[in-house]
DNA sequence: AAATTTACTGCAATCGTTTGCGGAATGCTT
DNA sequence: AAGCATTCCGCAAACGATTGCAGTAAATTT
């Protein structure tokens, strides 16, 4: 079966193009009579318009990219969930995409989304080198991108990122607020800025009060293992920098018999999905993907309305109390 | 800036339109220099070709929708990526809509889609009645419809689904292998289909060689008081039927300081995010949503290539042994 | 030198929708 | 009865790309 067009209900109706255009679109022009004749038959028919000839029109898309290094993540994709949400809302559509963080797919990833003719990009970069030129040619076209997350290190753009000073900060204070002397800290890869940032946080915060271990993990499974190598009888603290990080850890300590927070205390930056995963509860730092998405749409509208302002934009963290601190 | 179309190209050269369109094609009527001309030129102002015009010329969108209740979810997510994936390797975009389980929303989703004129669907419809008429009439339009997961109760559409009765048979096997007597038994909602092929396969399967309790829970939090509330000294094994369920089975467990597998055996039914977590690892009968994905996506490319044959596929579980049991 | 082939390129219609402009019919005023 | 506003509607161009057909110039044949 053909879709049905304008033109079908015209000639059905023996109207022209526009009259039916009009009547649909509840134009003054247009009698009652003939807005009833050709709204029912458009019921009848099923009538949807065809949104590329629309957009092709009016060269406005109401289309959003997203391009992210894996949907299944612990933090993407509550983030990409909020995202959608309010795309939705606010009659946007939203296109998105997986970059493996592979550069290459990134590239043909935005290629896709210019072709597409995309109102504004939600872009979180990969970690190998990606290329950011091909993010600053999207502006040149006017289409306002907002980096999330994973941002690029240059000034002047648009970038909303969970408080990474900010939520390091907060837990370190915790620890010391319950007078823990000797802290085995973990923390992501130690290029990475996100790592670079909370760990510098955390340290200042701390700032000599306890003495701190500070151990670098790649992924879960290297938590684990750095986890059991380092812990000593004295450690009476492990801080995670990230629900990977955390998973790792916990692994450990279930591992070797430990009990949360009667032998050892555990505290973590997340979204709160692993957390609670336990008992007693692991006290975190809450950096929600999904606030942070509502952050980023916000600014994605202020720029689609014109405002010219970059914007550095960061969600306020805070503590969780679970029972492992 | 504006965007270039062949327009800008062909004022600038000095050619008419075909001509650009089919040197950058690569048409053989064009001679090699104009093409070397053209292709030069289209590569510095960054042509791009406008996916809307093209499509409206060809009425060939490119386009998948999904539909999901939530992006956010144990399962789905690794689903949707998965199909995200091979989706771009073949050159199609994904759009993905939330119903949020919400009849309203799910409908407005296919309208949108329906007006983006998609080539094609991947369903998991929403619990609460949702509206099958909307799909079908989508059929009627000849886009192909792939229910994932939770799919209608009708014959006449194509299904890809984990094998539910597969999974909850292998579960109860392995419980009987290892001689249990005693098991408390948690399933979801009793009146998703789901639930209900899970728990008829689980008792045919264990067919009384083992006393079962059953439960139904709502929710993961439901099932933990459950859990608490029905684990007796007797009981030796509990089964959980899902990610949601075992979460606050777990929860239980360890509130109570059981110890898996000396005082409580554990089992599940899982894509395996979950059962890792925790040491010892939870032995889990797979069902993945990624290889799930892969299956939906091979299905509906062989409806796109045209195949009228109604399909109703089936992932095959396997045992995943961790130390729990 | 005329006729025919070959190699390029352009015209114009098409996809479905929107919208400025102008036109016809009606009713109302003087 | 002539002039005017009002109401309702259609024409046609535009958005950007594709493609069948036709046209022109040069190269080749006869």
């Amino acid at each position: 079966m053909n879709n049905t067009t304008l033109k079908t209900i015209s000639t059905v109706l023996n109207l022209s193009i526009s009259t039916v255009s009009r009547a649909l679109k509840n134009h003054p022009d247009i009698s009652e009579k003939t807005k009833k004749r050709v709204t029912e038959l458009a019921d009848t028919l099923d009538y949807e318009p065809n949104a590329n000839a629309i957009q092709l029109r009016t060269s406005k898309s109401n289309l959003f990219g997203l391009v992210v290094p894996s949907i299944s993540n612990f933090f993407y994709h509550s983030f990409i969930s909020s995202v959608e949400e309010e795309s939705r809302r606010n009659n946007f559509s939203l296109l998105i995409l997986q970059s493996g963080d592979d550069p290459g797919i990134e590239l043909s990833n935005l290629k896709l989304l210019r072709q597409n003719r995309i109102s504004g990009l939600f872009a979180c970069i990969s970690t190998n080198n990606s290329n950011i030129d091909a993010y600053l040619k999207l502006k040149e076209l006017d289409i306002p991108v907002i980096f999330f997350d994973k941002v690029p290190d240059m000034v002047n753009c648009n970038k909303v990122c969970v408080g990474d000073e900010a939520s390091a900060s907060i837990a370190a204070s915790a620890i010391l607020k319950k007078n823990r002397k000797d802290i085995l800290a973990l923390f992501g890869n130690k290029n990475l800025l996100i790592t670079k940032k909370r760990l510098a946080a955390f340290i200042e915060t701390i700032n000599g009060k306890a003495s701190v271990k500070i151990i670098h993990a790649d992924n879960s499974d290297d938590a684990e293992l750095l986890t059991t190598k380092n812990i000593t009888g004295k450690t009476d603290t492990i801080f995670c920098m990230s629900d990977e990080i955390l998973t790792g850890a916990m692994k450990a300590i279930q591992k070797q018999g430990l009990k949360i927070p009667a032998d050892i205390s555990v505290i973590a930056i997340s979204n709160g999905f692993i957390p609670k995963l336990f008992y007693p509860e692991i006290t975190y730092v809450e950096t929600s993907g999904y606030k942070l998405g509502k952050l980023a749409f916000t600014g994605m509208m202020s720029c689609i309305a014109g405002s010219t302002f970059v914007q550095d934009l960061t969600t306020q963290p805070v503590l969780i109390e679970g029972g492992s601190l």
